[in-house]
RNA sequence: GGAGGGGUUCCCGAGUGGCCAAAGGGAACAGACUGUAAAUCUGUCGUCGUAUGACUUCGGAGGUUCAAAUCCUCCCCCCUCCA
């Protein structure tokens, strides 16, 4: 049995890597994918069908989850693995994205962050240590530090001035949980918005205190493809190599291989549940918006190479009829399509890693996936 | 038979002389969504490939007026109540 944090990278093609990463419920098999469950659910699924659809670890969140329903009576009910029945990792974002996200109800201070509450307007307090402690009563099996995520077009004295908050935030969250004073993993943000030299500079101060991985925040706020690919590429290479690299927020398909490709581990994303409750649906042969027309009629499957339940079993007539008249299964069987959809990217990623053919999967995959469907 | 109310662009429904191609909603047709304030948002929605442009629309036919969905006359149809 491994030892909790252990990294080992098995494959590399290129820059890509297999690895693994042992966590206190288990293993996680990378490049990972993880599917985004805000509220303590991903939304419209059961656990059951997050396990079915392959799902090796979920995202949960501690500003969402710190307002309601309350980690100190989620610590009361057993911890966020019980509360919500899932036995298998769960990696908790600190509240950073909703710093950014929420920010007009938010003033950042050396301190930490006061913000009012999206639910009912109460005003709060997170400090660095206050987001560790939400973690720990939620008892999740990554814990990600406090951070800012800062806005896309952020001015360089701005970010540089945010990076020094965030850093000092990142050291005031390793001593507020020492490594090995627990089960749980600890993971840093490397923040530094579009300046190289400040994501540099991030990553090195990361690396002086003792995380268990380290992330790439920041990015996918707005900005360009090529931004963000070419941001990913610089910023990648200043993270420890032995250790896992999660890539935040990222992203649609073809910018997840991207980021596999640029050595990348871990990834989470809304848009596949998101996207499936909006009716964008993901083929092998590219986006499907199932609300089209042209499908009223399809009695075929919505794709014929996925071995989702949904595919197996339902036509795209059907699926549009639910989509239309806004039927709740609709939701359900979409978003268990498109989890399904990435895992299963994710697994041949894998492969492809392993048989040294990353290169060309990705290239192929790229191509077709990025294209608007085509029948 | 009598009294009253009403027919508006695919549907519902506002509009009672010019600012009306006609509010609003729905439907329809497209698009967006990247560490979830999202089962959300945006666009199009009479015709003319585009248009500050032209043309055709507000039950039907006539009429008044510089100008009518809006006023007048007749006709057709629908609803309610009384007989």
């Amino acid at each position: 049995m491994s030892k909790l944090g252990t990294f080992t990278i098995h494959t590399t093609d290129g820059k890509a890597r297999r690895a693994s990463l042992v966590t206190a419920r288990g293993v996680l098999e990378t490049p990972v994918f993880m599917p985004v469950g805000t509220a303590a659910t991903v939304k419209s699924l059961a656990p059951w069908e997050l396990h079915d659809a392959g799902a090796q670890i979920i995202l949960g969140n501690t500003y969402h989850l710190y307002l309601r329903p309350g980690d100190e009576r989620i610590a009361r009910l057993g911890g966020l693995h019980q509360f919500m029945d899932w036995d298998k990792p769960i990696l908790t974002d600190s509240g950073g994205f909703q710093v950014f996200s929420l920010a007009a109800l938010r003033q950042i201070e050396p301190e930490g962050v006061s913000f009012q509450s999206h639910i009912d307007g109460s005003r709060h307090f997170f400090s660095p240590e206050k987001v560790i402690s939400i973690q720990n009563n939620l008892g999740s099996d990554i814990m990600m530090v406090l951070d800012e995520c800062v806005p896309y077009g952020a001015d360089y004295d701005y970010t540089a001035k945010s990076l020094k908050l965030t850093t000092e935030w990142a050291k005031r969250s390793r001593i507020a949980y020492p490594k090995g004073s627990g089960n749980q993993l600890m993971f840093g943000i490397v923040q530094g918005g579009f300046y190289a030299d400040l994501r540099q500079q991030s990553a090195e101060e990361l690396k002086e205190i003792d995380f268990d991985g380290f992330a790439l925040g920041g990015l996918s706020v707005g900005e360009s493809t090529e931004e963000m690919y070419e941001m990913l590429a610089t910023s990648a290479p200043f993270l420890p190599e032995h250790m896992p690299r999660y890539l935040m927020g990222v992203g649609k398909p073809e910018d997840i291989l991207e980021g596999v490709a640029n050595g990348i581990d871990m990834f989470d994303c809304v848009l596949p549940t998101r996207n499936a409750r909006n009716g964008t649906l993901y083929t092998w042969q590219g986006k499907v918006n199932i609300k089209r027309a042209e499908f009223a009629d399809d009695d075929s499957p919505l794709d014929p190479n996925c071995t989702c339940p949904c595919c197996q079993r339902f036509s795209r007539a059907y699926l549009r009829h639910l989509y239309i008249g806004r039927e709740l299964l609709s939701y359900r069987l979409n978003t268990i399509h498109n989890v399904h959809f990435f895992l299963d990217l994710m697994t041949r990623t894998r492969q492809a890693i392993e048989q040294g053919e990353f290169n060309t999967f990705k290239t192929e995959m790229a191509t077709r996936l990025s294209a608007p469907y085509e029948r």
